[in-house]
DNA sequence: TGTCGCATTATGTCGGAGTAATAAGGAGTA
DNA sequence: TACTCCTTATTACTCCGACATAATGCGACA
């Protein structure tokens, strides 16, 4: 039952849609969703928990109930609540959770990101971008390449030190799976660009920084533009393999 | 412009939560969810198409503004469409959709899925499931096991014909993710199942029905049961292949 | 003809009232 | 004493009408 401890949406004066710059809504209700979102991924409320009452918690958190039930929808839609008349919003278990959607994954890694979740993902990466990587030797034109190659000059140029570079990164991890041609395996780019991302943000902030990136990304990006899908599959799995060993050396530093 | 031309969701009487029997919401507004994503996902609504006004569109569908808005919100949660305060909701592209939302391909699948789209869904599975079967022989343990006899069991009782039958393939396919004892991966069993269950249902429908699937599951469970990674990809690679296979000749004829 | 400002319009937000359904507690019985 | 059934009260769901806000499109003016 712990219920409206401290969440605190206050959203001081005027400025109320500025604290949610990107995501489900911008609008203004929709910084209640992702307070609430990263409340529940944050673990703040455990599942099993109720949101007390529906007029009672749109009092706590000063907003109308409209506002409040357009939010508990999205989550709901989210399978991370579910609310029956009598029993209240209660949190749902976490393998009910959509963790693939992307609204969920950036509420994950907005704290701090449980461990063994981010272990499942790389994991996931090591499955899908080797294969991924060989599917878009074989497919990819050439402007897929022009794509890959200006992300590569993008990092080059502005290091993974830089939002700017860590956008480029995952734009390149992201034109190999537009390069599939594959729709199912590009809704996983959100999945994969947030491993990426949390890797090399890490990596930062240990100020570890192991190894220089940028060559193993050359070595898949020779293999796909030479249409060669075994060493594009190898270079890559290369890549995630050691991206995964820098994050655990840097975790244990 | 194309707008609420014949949605029809007059829900003739007092009949009208009977229409959405799972899903987001069981509630009165979730078939409205349920129309409109339906309707969205079977190309009704081409990207770009809006969804003229909110009252109007309200009023078409005899349904309060409330309930419409909640309605869109859900959708916007899936990343289906987007509303902006003069332009209307409008219908995003593809590549925005959530299509690894549960939801989402269950409306996908509701209609004709697109050939296209389940190409890919076996793709994935071809990458997937068989390292997940690796995954899952080194660290099954004895009631992974059992969960998975039990549904090849019910699977070898019910047979594929009947809607028992499969869900027992679904849940033998859900038991290797389980065991897996990888969140990420877990995420995926919806997209998974939906390939599964349609592959069963079309070749059942097309009464072709080349062959048992049973031995091609048993062959997967033995390796796993022998902690035998490597002979569990392979049996597992060779499953969906035949499944794929069998699905395209079932296509044809 | 180009730019600025205003009015229109649709969405966002709000609080309230009525309805339906569930869960809990009490009454009755074995 | 234990179990079943029913009553009751709490709660979510639905709908309503109004105001606030923001963006577009049009018209006026330079």
């Amino acid at each position: 039952m712990t219920n409206a401890k401290a969440i605190e949406v206050k959203t001081d004066g005027e400025a109320k849609a500025k604290s949610a710059p990107r995501g489900p809504g911008r609008r203004l209700h929709g910084s209640l969703v992702h307070k609430l979102g990263l409340a529940i991924l944050s673990g703040q409320y455990a599942p099993g928990d109720i949101l007390s009452g529906e007029v009672a918690f749109a009092e706590e958190l000063e907003v109308s109930r409209s506002a409040y039930r357009e939010a508990v929808q999205v989550l709901t839609a989210k399978g991370l609540v579910e609310s029956r008349p009598k029993a209240g919003t209660r949190i749902l278990p976490r393998n009910r959770w959509n963790l693939l959607d992307p609204d969920v994954l950036a509420w994950a890694f907005a704290g701090e990101p449980d461990i063994e979740f981010v272990r499942s993902l790389f994991e996931l990466r090591a499955i899908v971008e080797p294969a991924a990587a060989r599917l878009a030797a074989e497919r990819r034109d050439r402007n897929d390449l022009k794509i890959m190659k200006d992300a590569l000059a993008a990092m080059r140029r502005h290091t993974l030190a830089t939002e700017a570079g860590r956008a480029a990164d995952r734009d390149f991890h992201n034109a190999i799976l537009q390069a599939t041609r594959n729709e199912a395996l590009l809704v996983l780019n959100a999945s994969i660009g947030a491993a990426v991302n949390w890797t090399t943000q890490f990596k930062q902030r240990s100020r570890a920084l192991p190894r220089n990136p940028i060559p193993d990304h050359v070595r898949v990006y020779d293999a796909i533009a030479a249409s060669d899908g075994a060493a594009a599959s190898e270079a890559m799995s290369e890549l995630v393999h050691l991206a995964l060993e820098d994050t655990r050396s840097a975790m244990k530093g």
